[in-house]
DNA sequence: ATGAAAATACCCATTAACAGGTATTAGTAA
DNA sequence: TTACTAATACCTGTTAATGGGTATTTTCAT
């Protein structure tokens, strides 16, 4: 391990999973610059730990038990403007990042490497914000696909429940495609059937925990 | 660190996450008697992998590109079935451990310790399974607590909500819960109105979407 | 070219959902 | 105690959803 600088980074690292706070605590050694002050596993924690220890930069996980890390974030914007906070979420979704933009410096999701970390931290501490949502999706697509194949749904069906998921009813589908309402009702009929569902409640929690729309 | 025994248990990370798979090998190493021969970070990079190397066991994540996790796992039974598989998770649902449990020999959430990690491993080795599924929900409570302050939801409305989001009907839940239909359709008409949705369908997005339910 | 699957469309019937009201009672905080 | 909110229940409609069928045309891979 490398001694780091007398100048090195500061940095408290908010994380609820313990096996991903240690990949990050030793990611960060690898940097030279930087050097972790403590580890919480979360937002009250953090607090507390602020009373006694200023880090430069936390490394904040969104979702953790007893308070999360937006609410901490907000908390710590108007106690301490001065430390820096970027967010790490395995969560990509624009609302959510939209959160951290308000009161955060800079976003990056679990999935990325050692060097993107060590990047965005260097960004974040030479004063730019950086909010890393480029990445396409790397799982979803794959992982609905087994159900797809699995269940047997084809296209048209798919598009279907990606309608029916945005609230639309089955004339407003038919509208849409310029199909006969009556044809949208069998396609439902046959997504019903095929997936084992009893209305669209279910079939909407289906697809959504399922990820096989959005 | 510590040199690993002779007989030490060779393993094989399959991880698309760089950080959490650092922090699982930082884990093993303080085990002691287990050595990471090779880590990927899909399926079918663990396919190719293994028509060289034979590990005494696969810690394996579910949700990766290319090939997931089950996927891979169904097919190491029939070509390699000596090999022990031990899933590794953020997603503690159900339907996905019941899967894992037809495939594998574990299951552990990524939110575990390196101790759990490490007590699975060698519970797992030697010959038994473990599927570890006792957690309780560490965020979701918090995360929803504004959402339902913002749109003034009472305890009833939110009691509502879920059962709504589990399928049920207006009369189902009047029954359930001994009360008149009409005062179900109440409830939702003033759900509908609070969170300005026009249909159920949006009504479940929106709970879900912002954990206000499940 | 031909069979299978997908996409389209219809029939009949019942039940549920949705919209826009009003009203009463129980609890509770000022 | 008084005013407010929550929870309950009802009325009158219209429209949508659901269930169980059948049937034709289009697409597409063998």
């Amino acid at each position: 391990m490398t001694t780091p600088a007398n100048n090195a980074i500061q940095i408290i690292i908010a994380e609820d999973h313990p096996t991903f706070s240690l990949g990050v605590e030793q990611s960060l050694a690898r940097a030279g610059n930087m050097v972790v002050m403590d580890k919480v596993s979360n937002g009250k924690q953090l607090m507390q730990l602020l009373n006694t220890k200023t880090p430069d930069l936390i490394l904040m996980d969104i979702l953790m038990p007893y308070m999360n890390g937006i609410e901490a974030a907000k908390q710590i914007r108007k106690d301490f403007p001065a430390i820096r906070i970027i967010f790490i979420s395995m969560y990509e979704e624009n609302n959510i990042i939209k959160q951290c933009m308000q009161c955060g410096h800079g976003y990056i999701p679990k999935a990325s490497t050692t060097d993107e970390l060590i990047y965005i931290i260097n960004t974040v501490m030479a004063g730019q914000t950086y909010y890393y949502n480029t990445r396409q999706q790397p799982f979803p697509q794959n992982y609905s696909d087994d159900l797809i194949k699995k269940y047997k749904l084809t296209k048209r069906e798919i598009e279907l429940i990606q309608l029916l998921k945005n609230g639309l009813t089955t004339k407003e589908i038919a509208n849409k495609l310029f199909l006969s309402s009556l044809t949208i009702e069998t396609h439902r009929k046959n997504i019903f059937r095929k997936l084992e569902v009893k209305n669209i409640t279910e079939l909407i929690v289906f697809a959504l925990s399922n990820r096989i729309v959005d």
